[in-house]
DNA sequence: CTTTTGACCTGACAGC
DNA sequence: TGCTGTCAGGTCAAAA
């Protein structure tokens, strides 16, 4: 489910109902996600408002006055408002009840996922003080890009998948922006001129952007019914279509491995 | 420092 | 039907 754009979509599709809501409870079912939640959350929570709702790389903050709690969706999880009483799911791990009669509810299979909370400046949790730049802010460009990779010989597709370096590049959209900017996913990071730069940082900033607006499309569903619709929509232009034919040059798409994940490029498009 | 590997989990699916 | 192996949208932490 969640790379950035879902992660994003998500975000705009809760924060309405939890905006300015006060905490009337918090279930945690099973607290053995990535890191265990901690069990004074619900004495940490309760009675507390809601005052700000903000997305760092895949991260979703919620941010009290106390402090913050940080919630990632893994591989596997989403995030979705029900009534209050709405029965739980083999793999409903936590909800946050509201007084608004709703409840925010984590459904995360894999557990992969994370509630996590801290006091004060959200800033410095270990997990996201060491982030590199968001790729849809200023601070993303060729000049940050072609700097950071000098000194690199990994491949360019790790390279955009390092949170050190960009976060929020998943594997769906680290293939689609390197075939959008005709980059070869092995290629050195470090051997990338900075035209080349800014063509990948440019074509990440389009690929995002492209899918967050689909995303949006289909918020109402994902947040209140049974989501993904629409997310699932999008064409392709590479991932998952090892051996079929090219959309721009009809080349059949090959599938490698690198770092254990699937790469997916064309090789007469992708130099 | 960079790079690689293992680890955390469940579920879906292919093949025998 | 049931077993085994492979794969899946993430990413940290330790080892090399």
């Amino acid at each position: 489910m969640p790379e950035l754009p879902e992660v994003e979509t998500t975000l705009r599709g809760i924060a309405p109902h939890l905006l300015h809501q006060r905490i009337a409870g918090v279930v945690i079912r099973n607290p053995r996600l990535r890191w265990e939640i901690p069990g004074n959350l619900p004495e940490l929570l309760h009675g507390q408002t809601v005052r700000d709702l903000q997305r760092r790389a895949k991260y979703l903050l919620i941010a009290f006055d106390r402090g913050t709690l940080i919630l990632h969706l893994g591989m596997s999880g989403n995030l979705r408002i029900h009534p209050l009483g709405t029965a739980a799911g083999k793999h409903d791990h936590f909800d946050l009840l509201l007084e608004n009669g709703k409840l925010l509810r984590l459904c995360d299979p894999r557990r992969f996922g994370a509630v996590l909370w801290q006091a004060g400046d959200v800033a410095q949790h270990p997990l996201l003080a060491e982030l590199g730049p968001e790729p849809l802010q200023s601070g993303f460009d060729a000049d940050y890009l072609h700097a950071v990779t000098r000194k690199r010989k990994a491949a360019i597709k790790l390279a955009i998948m390092d949170s050190h370096v960009v976060v929020g590049v998943g594997n769906i959209y680290a293939n689609e922006a390197l075939f959008r900017a005709g980059i070869r996913p092995q290629t050195a990071a470090g051997r990338l001129s900075k035209e080349r730069c800014a063509c990948l940082t440019a074509a990440i900033r389009e690929v995002l952007r492209a899918a967050i607006k689909q995303g949006g499309s289909s918020l109402r569903d994902y947040v209140d019914s049974d989501g993904k619709r629409g997310y699932f929509q999008q064409q392709y232009f590479v991932y998952g279509r090892t051996g079929e034919a090219c959309r721009t040059c009809g080349t059949t798409i090959r599938q490698v491995k690198q770092g254990q994940r699937s790469t997916f490029y064309c090789p007469v498009c992708q130099r």
